[in-house]
DNA sequence: GTTAGCATGTAAGGAGTTACATGATTTT
DNA sequence: AAAATCATGTAACTCCTTACATGCTAAC
């Protein structure tokens, strides 16, 4: 997750350590402060692999500033990491945001087919969790319902944002050509006010 | 974590470990198939802790069934591990759940002081985020933006079911004695056929 | 001139995972 | 009798944290 992040904050712009930590939160909206004592060996270990290249910025003390930059090695891996599909459900939710964060690096096609393995494996975890609410494991008490439905809220709540997202995305490139082209980009712009994400993207467009 | 869930899934009653993995997944309705390199070494340290304790369950063979049953000094442990408040932003939100699939085993006025706390918590985050928002860090592009917005949104969200879930543990518990206490009750009671927790989850989806 | 923030790093450790290894029991 | 599932365990590794250590630079 890290390496995804330093790798893709610098594609932006070269960045020293202490920059990238800052930044690094903001990129995810303020969530997330790593911490130093992961941050500089990461550095370490992706300059050693020539994933990155540093630069003494200032040297006026015995170690300063270290101006890293991504090089085209590091862009390979960078691309790699933002396309790889654990199926870890433990630290996999936040792992997807912050791929999503650098979606932008991403060609449309590649876009579309992640957000739909993504909402895949929520539909998945969505099965499994009415499974456990039809057998009765599990939630037996007050709490331990509440959670669970909890839980299938937030995750039918997140299945229908990617499918947004996924909207979004084909109504700004759509898969076939000439009047069907313009009718579906037509419909996806006006069907919804609720498509916030939907308006987003088009002001960029 | 584990070590809230293993001490959490026996005090109800004793396991082996390959019971408790099983468990340990519904406890949360399916989600967090625990492994068994994390699980077996964990429970040989609650064991070497004494906080729990086992007892050979067939042995027919070399290594059998062990099955192992909480402690005093276990429950102890438990009482003070679904109390405990990190504030590492990364783990803490898939803890909480987990602590609350606990809950029924804290008495009513820590229910509520924990519900709150977390509550607390979540409105800093908030906070975070609208800063990020306002100050214009982070989210540049269409993704950025809707993963802040939707970080933003499942934050208030969870908000919301936190108040909820107070609430209706205020009503089951009022605050004040005498009359009051009476009426209260009885409108819980009386209220919804599976209970206030039950009405507040109605009321999100 | 001292406090606060900038800047880099190391050491130890926590909390899990994957992959491997072994063998008993049940099902087909 | 073969295959699936039950059952326990170890070794190596991942990825991050906390706590510590150091020194520069700007602000008050």
């Amino acid at each position: 997750m890290l390496e995804l992040a330093v790798l893709g904050l610098l594609k932006e712009r070269p960045m020293h350590g202490y920059q990238l930590s800052r930044e690094l939160g903001d990129s995810l909206g303020g969530l997330w402060r790593v911490s130093y004592g992961s941050l500089y060996p990461t550095l370490r270990r992706l300059e050693r692999d020539a994933a990155i290249e540093s630069e003494a910025g200032d040297v006026r003390g015995a170690r300063r500033k270290k101006v890293y930059r991504i090089t085209p090695k590091g862009e390979q891996i960078f691309l790699e990491l933002l396309q790889e599909s654990p199926q870890d459900t433990q630290t996999e939710d936040a792992r997807f945001r912050m791929r999503l964060a650098f979606f932008r690096y991403l060609p449309p096609e590649t876009r579309i087919r992640l957000l739909e393995r993504r909402r895949q494996a929520l539909k998945e975890r969505l099965s499994t969790i009415d499974e456990s609410v039809r057998t009765g494991r599990g939630g037996t008490d007050d709490y331990g319902r509440a959670l669970i439905e909890h839980n299938r809220t937030i995750t039918e709540s997140d299945i229908t944002w990617l499918e947004q997202l996924i909207a979004a995305e084909r109504a700004k490139n759509p898969p076939t050509g000439g009047l069907k082209r313009r009718r579906a980009a037509l419909r996806a712009r006006t069907g919804s006010s609720s498509g916030a994400v939907a308006r987003g993207k088009e002001r960029i467009s």
